[in-house]
DNA sequence: ATGAAAGCGCTAACAA
DNA sequence: TTGTTAGCGCTTTCAT
């Protein structure tokens, strides 16, 4: 390996001079600079970044933890965060995390570790470590999660969720179900939104919950099976009390609004096998408008987050923070998620709609992508 | 931050002993061991991967360069390279090129200033820097491109465009065209099926070639809406010329080959635009069997790349050349591609196909996914 | 304008 | 078994 070193026995000059030349440093004669710098490029020297580091104590380095590159919310995100560092001249370390707390701890240790300037993280959890990072006193932007000690960027996923109820009240429907983590700010505003529509949630929305292993594709699929024979037996057991009261909490959803399109596609799965019609029997609903989305079919009514956008933010934020001298008080950043409406819901034609003439409005020009 | 020097002095040993405890070198005292330990647990203390690095002249990083981590391919390639990396203490830092030749010389020399021990390298052209490679002794493992001096994986390209054919063909296709880059190997297997089909490929095979910057969704559905236009024109003026005589050349191919799943679901949603029915008037067949492939509609007839196992193996050779203190030969492994015939594709109505009985078994049972 | 020297945090000879 | 010393490649005072 060529060092500066070499150069400057080569030339005939100190390493400190050579150093002063590599680095711009403007109080070095044109004539050597010329010569040494000449030399330099025949050699085909590279200066060694990691000495480079342990002198200057600053790495030019980023860490991005994220759950699981595979899917496909993140590739986005990812890419932002490597165009934002190298226009900034980082590099970018990537970990996944699969949504495992303890993995998440072990990654950024090893970040710390390697001494970062900075680190993107996606929590896995609500909780994430963060005692473990304000002591660490690396500067840390968040992604899709907030928390006052920490720059963040998030779309509104409340916003987003009540997005989603208004959509499918003014469809007509009355009787939902949720899948996912119930204490999700989505779903929290899908259930203000109900509330608003004087939908009596209590009754009418079932939320069909899903332990974090299984917040899948398959794990979807498998619980809409379920939940849908469930209701199936439900029906049959009926007809032969001979029509009994129909007892309003256990009438079948029309709709399903599942915490995001990989999830929402599981459902989909899940109807089609149970020769149940997408939209016509059964409204779906996913988040994040993947790339997927909009080619299943029926395309998938989804929120649309700026997955791009965000990466790149917090990017920048981060940087910021890193090349500051000054103290910045943490930053907060909320996006506006934007509902994208496809083939996957429409107007809900079995039972007459209330207020029909006050709703029309939504289902026929709101459509986008 | 906690160094050593701080153990040190507070445990009353020497740096020394303090490194030797740390590494599990053999030959402390237990007891001594013990309240180091003890003491460094207490001061969060971790120690420094540059510092290390620099004395080691071994970085434990490896170096992932790609076209892009947008592209629906790559993430689960990355995702393996980083699994395996990760179990062998490496971590990884990424870049993405955007097929740029220069940019993929760019991140290769910054990847060597940071002294990673290791590439996987995706070129994004069939000539990469072989020669700079080879000069800067970093270990490689090439990706979806081989050469004789590094080690290389890849899927048997050639062979996956020869099933294509077969299958094409079998359906009872006779007119074909591929778009995208005619140099890759895949169209040579798809040519050389053709030909061992006895297809005349001189007047049957159309090449819709696409620049590299346009071999992209986009690009495809602009190239197919406007080559389908020209059939179109071509038709409406041998039907003023009043019924000409067909001239073989000009017959509108019922079969497009996309070099890749992007490209061909580009190309679905042209043909929608124009409607034309897919597969009946026009059978589409892309490349690498992206999740999407099998989500749109109708799902797509595709060559299946197994991208993690990719990108696995290429990891483990990767690490096992850079942790051999033997020279290692390079090492090329080739993994078979699989057709997975989804409905897309389908037997050729129009006219009858020639030998049917002989061809028959293929599409009945040949599907997979 | 240039060089000498010290040191970033760690490891590894060599001594003791 | 432990400490002393040197040095990885680079930058940065402090002299000159």
């Amino acid at each position: 390996m060529v060092t500066i070193k070499d150069i400057a026995k080569l030339s005939g000059v100190s390493p400190a001079t050579v150093s002063r030349i590599l680095n711009g440093h403007p109080t070095v004669s044109p004539e050597l600079r010329e010569r040494v710098l000449q030399l330099a490029r025949e050699l085909n020297y590279q200066p060694n970044a990691v000495a480079r580091s342990l002198v200057s104590s600053r790495s030019r380095l980023l860490g991005v933890v994220i759950p699981d590159i595979s899917n496909p919310f993140f590739p986005d995100v990812v890419r932002a965060v490597e165009d934002v560092a190298a226009q900034h001249g980082y590099s970018v370390l990537l970990s996944n995390t699969d949504w495992n707390l303890y993995r998440e701890k072990e990654s950024l240790g090893i970040l710390r570790s390697r001494q970062v300037d900075g680190i993107v993280l996606v929590p896995s959890q609500v909780e994430p470590h963060l005692d473990w990072l304000t002591r660490s006193s690396i500067p840390v932007a968040l992604l899709t999660r907030t928390n006052p000690s920490f720059d963040s960027v998030e779309t509104d996923h409340f916003r987003g969720g009540y997005l989603v109820a208004k959509h499918l009240v003014d469809l007509g429907h009355t009787h939902m179900a949720v899948i996912g983590d119930t204490c999700d700010p989505k779903y929290k505003g899908f259930r203000e939104g109900l509330i608003d529509a004087q939908i009596p949630v209590a009754t009418n929305l079932y939320s069909w919950q899903l332990s974090k292993n299984d917040a899948t594709q398959e794990g979807a699929y498998q619980l809409t099976l379920q939940k849908m024979r469930e209701f199936e037996q439900l029906k049959q057991n009926r007809a032969q009390a001979g029509g009994m009261p129909t007892d309003q909490q256990l009438e079948r959803p029309t709709a399903i609004f599942a915490q995001n399109d990989l999830m929402a596609i599981g459902v989909l799965m899940a109807l089609e096998e149970l020769g149940v019609k997408v939209p016509e029997e059964m409204a779906v609903v996913g988040f994040d408008n993947i790339r997927l989305a909009a080619a299943v079919r029926p395309a998938l009514t989804t929120v649309a987050q700026p997955s791009y956008e965000l990466g790149r933010i917090a990017t920048e934020l981060l940087i910021e923070r890193i090349e500051s001298r000054r103290e910045i008080p943490p930053r907060h950043i909320v996006l506006e998620p934007r509902l994208v409406v496809r083939g996957s819901t429409t107007r809900l034609r079995q039972q007459a709609p209330v207020e029909l003439s006050s709703r029309e409005a939504i289902p026929d020009h709101g459509s986008s992508a």
